[in-house]
DNA sequence: ACAAGTGTACTAACACATATAGTACAGTTA
DNA sequence: TAACTGTACTATATGTGTTAGTACACTTGT
């Protein structure tokens, strides 16, 4: 399970739905799983079921899960959604891009963040 | 000059602030250049001097700027609170890079959005 | 049938950041 | 002196994020 950051500045709703992504990006979950419920998610985290409630909310409106009133919520089956959901992570990488050009920023020292980060896929 | 975008969700005096790093970084301005002054900028880009006033604290409060009262805003010479700058906005860079990839996005994608921005220097 | 757990849907309040509006003061320059 | 400059306030409005509390409908297990 993800950890949150509350003094990062990036809303506890988004660190959650950007979690679950996460893993399910990683395996870790896969379609039909059965999430936390937001309460017991609100617990463990230490913060307001609502906020759950609003990241779960987020994450169903992207078809990520689906919600079944009493039973709970589950991770959807569409990849397609999960690939939507990858395009905007994209879009919003774009406008990161597009800030660092603005800034100055080289493509040789845009390049070296990347290789950076992604040198384990790199050596497959 | 740059342009502002008030309907991107980016806060004004940030455009601001980044407009000008990046005409710093681009040549357009060099140390010892007086500055628009607040009310100046302001009516250009209608808005309110607060909102220009605020930008110059934080170019100021970077070391990009001097202000000396009743004759303008400068840039300064010192190159070093420049390359600070970059400086956080490559940390900044990086934390987006490493978003996009704990979210699945492959390497190939990400080349794919750098080449599609920085594709005029990569024809030099 | 009952209790416990589930998602859902509200309203209200608070904190914070952003931006606007207006005023006032101090310093510089022509 | 007049017009410009930066600086420093107060107040207001807006939007977002979060918390708090309540209520309802549904499912599950006993």
């Amino acid at each position: 399970m993800f950890q949150l950051d509350l003094k990062s500045g990036v809303p506890i709703c988004d660190q959650i739905v950007n979690g679950f992504i996460r893993m399910k990006a990683l395996g870790l979950i896969s379609g039909g799983d059965q999430m936390p419920s937001i309460r017991s998610l609100a617990i463990k985290f230490s913060i307001n079921p609502n906020t759950v409630q609003k990241a779960y909310a987020i994450l169903e409106s992207g078809g990520i899960i689906y919600s079944v009133k009493g039973r709970g919520s589950f991770l959807s089956d569409d990849e397609s959604a999960h690939s939507a959901v990858i395009s905007r992570a994209k879009s919003d990488f774009r406008a990161a891009v597009r800030t660092a050009h603005e800034l100055g920023l080289g493509i040789s020292e845009i390049t070296e963040v990347i290789n950076d980060i992604y040198k384990e896929e790199k050596k497959c």
